[in-house]
DNA sequence: CGCCTTTCATTAGAATAGCTAATAGTTGTA
DNA sequence: TACAACTATTAGCTATTCTAATGAAAGGCG
């Protein structure tokens, strides 16, 4: 590899690279050897006079340039799918949309919206990343990253943000409890047991720790503290408390009966989640399409003001 | 080529295809022969499955698919060359940025602001074409093109227009008409002799036709219309007649001796240009350095209000 | 503490992509 | 009709870019 050709493929691999931190999986998903992926960083990095990524002790670290590096490959790829989508199927919508929500939004709210978003536009190639909020925002401010989707949406100068749903909160606790009977609950009885919590620092957590704190003026000791939903579930599964969730997010394990849902009696409480688009950078087509698809529109109405959808 | 790679340069070829409309002039720019040239367009068509140019009866045209392409190869080669910049010369500003001006602005108000602007940013890759008023608008409407210039610009939903210069108007004739003793000239002197005219059409040719039939009523017999300016001073030169010119693009004429230009005695005439810039997409920070430089902001001035430049 | 596992780097050599040169096939023009 | 000026096609060569094998470095674990 010496006077080499850019092909579209190194920006591909390099964006796995980045995505996977390794240079093995890259060459995989490449179909290709870890030999490969080797050199053709090697000869980007040559080609550009600079090193792209770090890869010492402290196990790969991308450098600015390599930073600079993502968001031009991040563009070209998208610019050729996108051209690539429109000329092979004429007025359809496609190319590639890289959509980044919180773990509970995505496991939960969105896939009956991907779903449904897919059937109807094929040609999109979706990619979705289930991450934390802080790597939501960050991703979509440094252009990885098209569409954003978070609890308790903070602005931001670089961002938009559109309210997408407002989730019930209630309590979980496990099947056994004495709690899982009632038919609705309040906040105090979140006091007469352990509190199975998120992270602190979590955006869900602090405003479930503001909530019980001003309407309660104290709050219930703490067994664990999980980083996501799915973990925490199973720590309520097995006891080592209750807790406070959006009701999507167990609507499963109530089914299946390995956890009880008890929503709020008189005020309801909700969370809030929002949509996230960068403010400078013009969203795709397909991006345009799925934030419309996300929007709380008449869709399946027949009659609307407008007429069309 | 059979299962090839798309490298970028097939992007760049690509451009230069439409760019000269020729598929050895294509080759020659990019030092290939014709026939890669070729290989490399039906490899683009075979993979996209659309024909990209029309190359039949009408020699060349860019279908629908080829007109989406040229858009994406357009970013593509834009994202690459700015992060490439970026990479190589950190902190510099750099990139290719694509300036298109009408011929009168190009060749006349245009240059020692390129120059300055060249010594200052060296990184940028400017790429400038001079073209007619009609084709800047489309050029930038349509994704070629980051800045245009023109004169008496109008404005358009997709374009913004910032002011650039008000070059004043003067008759010119040649040095041997009585006219050119004259310390100072008014419309009515147009009326003696025959006109020198652009093409009809042309924002430049219809605001002087606007201007002189609104204060005379009538307008002198055209002896001539030619469709740029150079070519019309020759006309002038050679003695079709007189005519009525932007000084800045007479100076060189006048100071050879070839050419007389007599200013306006009571009102001053003057012909306005602007910029042009996209609303939609956001300059790249070149093509935003290149707009403030061309904006009548006091760069040279030691003391401003803001401190800094 | 050293062995084992994992990961990236470096080769040489095989596979293949992409070029040139030559030539054939168009189309418009004198 | 022949010519001029194109683009298309083909075969074959060269250079690029893989794979496979191996080396080196580092982290995990008994």
């Amino acid at each position: 590899m010496k006077g080499a050709r850019l092909h579209l493929d190194l920006f591909a691999v390099f964006q796995d690279l980045v995505d996977t931190g390794s240079f093995s999986k890259a060459a995989a998903r490449n179909h290709l050897t870890q030999s490969a992926v080797s050199q053709q960083l090697g000869f980007l990095e040559r080609r550009l006079g600079a090193k792209l990524i770090e890869r010492g002790k402290d196990r790969f670290a991308l450098t600015e340039a390599g930073r600079e590096f993502l968001r031009a490959s991040w563009k070209i790829l998208q610019a050729y799918g996108e051209a690539e989508s429109a000329i092979r199927h004429p007025g359809a919508i496609g190319g590639p949309l890289r959509v980044e929500a919180i773990y509970s939004i995505g496991l939960h709210a969105l896939p009956p919206y991907i779903k449904s978003f897919l059937t109807r536009f094929p040609q999109v190639r979706l990619r979705t990343s289930y991450i934390t909020a802080e790597q939501v925002y960050e991703d979509l401010i440094h252009g990885h990253g098209d569409v954003g989707l978070v609890a308790y949406p903070r602005s931001h100068p670089q961002l938009r943000v559109l309210p997408f749903q407002r989730e019930r909160l209630a309590i979980a606790c496990a099947p056994g409890d004495p709690l899982a009977s009632r038919k609705t609950a309040s906040l105090k009885d979140l006091l007469s047991r352990p509190f199975v919590a998120f992270e602190r620092g979590l955006p869900t957590q602090k405003a479930i720790e503001d909530l019980v704190f001003r309407r309660l003026g104290t709050f219930p000791r703490v067994a664990a503290e999980f980083d996501n939903v799915e973990t925490l579930k199973r720590g309520v599964e097995v006891g080592l408390g209750i807790t406070i969730l959006p009701e999507p997010t167990v609507v499963a394990e109530v089914q299946a009966g390995s956890l009880a849902c008890v929503p709020f009696a008189t005020p309801a409480y909700h969370r809030p989640t929002g949509i996230l688009i960068r403010k400078d950078q013009p969203l795709s087509r397909a991006g345009k399409e799925f934030v419309r698809w996300l929007l709380p529109q008449p869709r399946t109405i027949k009659t609307t003001k407008r007429g069309q959808i």
